[in-house]
DNA sequence: ATTGCTGCAAAACGTTTGCACCTAT
DNA sequence: ATAGGTGCAAACGTTTTGCAGCAAT
């Protein structure tokens, strides 16, 4: 299995609760963690759809849900009103700055953003569960622009 | 006039484009300068209607974008897919903690965070436009909340 | 056997659009 | 006179829900 690591967590946290461990939500599990990139719900239902997969909207969108629980996913949103999530497997946390003239999305890592949550959460007497950062920014001239790789 | 200096900011701003100043227009200004805290389109389209309004939900979004555009209101979303506005007027800018326990969203004013997205956009080679900081806390505890005040 | 999960289609939700009429310029 | 704005209702895209049948426990 590709991702066991990543079932062994997800079946760990489905037990925790009052779950069921079916082959659906392995199966949206496996499609998410496969998807490059950023990507709302309905894309990966598209995705798995042509790739044969019998899997309903329904249950890729509940499912979705549970693998931010678990944190095998972050949930983005980008100021589009769309949900976008994101594999936290085997990668390391980080931000993202938006470009609005290209409308390419940078990730980045940055330690100061990283302690400010706890360090304000602490001030306002919170406990931080999590956190966005969004830049939105502009990159002036997309032939030059370092991040711009075609439409 | 209550809203006569944000009025002059917005005539000069609909004046530079090929805008048209219509009451419609101005009425919506007024109803989002009005608003106490943050709330969506369809929110102040609802309260608009109330008071006998008689402009439409479609003059109402078509504004709020306008407004926003030439800085008197700021866009934000706090992770549930609804854009939400929040009056910039004669208010320092902030950021906001939505707490998971008791859904009260606190704003803060925190300086490092302020400086982060120039800096980071600089040695990224992007220019500036905005930012969203949020962070996602819990109060643990309702009743010694702070920040709570009634369902 | 029970309770939760599934697929489907319909509904819900916030938002945008097309259009005929109106109005600021 | 004309370009742009308005209200209305219909359409849109994403997400949620109700329900009957199914499957994990």
């Amino acid at each position: 299995m590709k991702y066991d690591k990543a079932a062994e967590i997800f079946t760990s946290f489905l037990k925790s609760g009052k779950n069921r461990i079916t082959p659906e939500r392995f199966e949206v599990m496996d499609a998410a963690l496969d998807y490059d990139g950023h990507f709302g719900a309905d894309d990966l239902y598209i995705v798995m759809k042509n790739l044969n997969s019998r899997v309903s909207r329904a249950t890729v969108y509940k499912t979705l849900e549970l693998l931010v629980q678990c944190e095998l996913l972050s949930k983005r949103n980008f100021g589009e009103n769309i949900t976008r999530y994101e594999s936290n497997y085997k990668r390391q946390s980080h931000d993202h700055l938006i470009c609005m003239d290209c409308g390419r999305i940078v990730e980045f890592v940055n330690q100061k953003v990283k302690k400010l949550p706890e360090e304000i959460s602490q001030e306002l007497e919170f406990e931080v569960s999590s956190y966005s950062f969004n830049i939105f920014a502009r990159c002036k001239n997309i032939k030059t622009c370092k991040y711009y790789h075609g439409k």
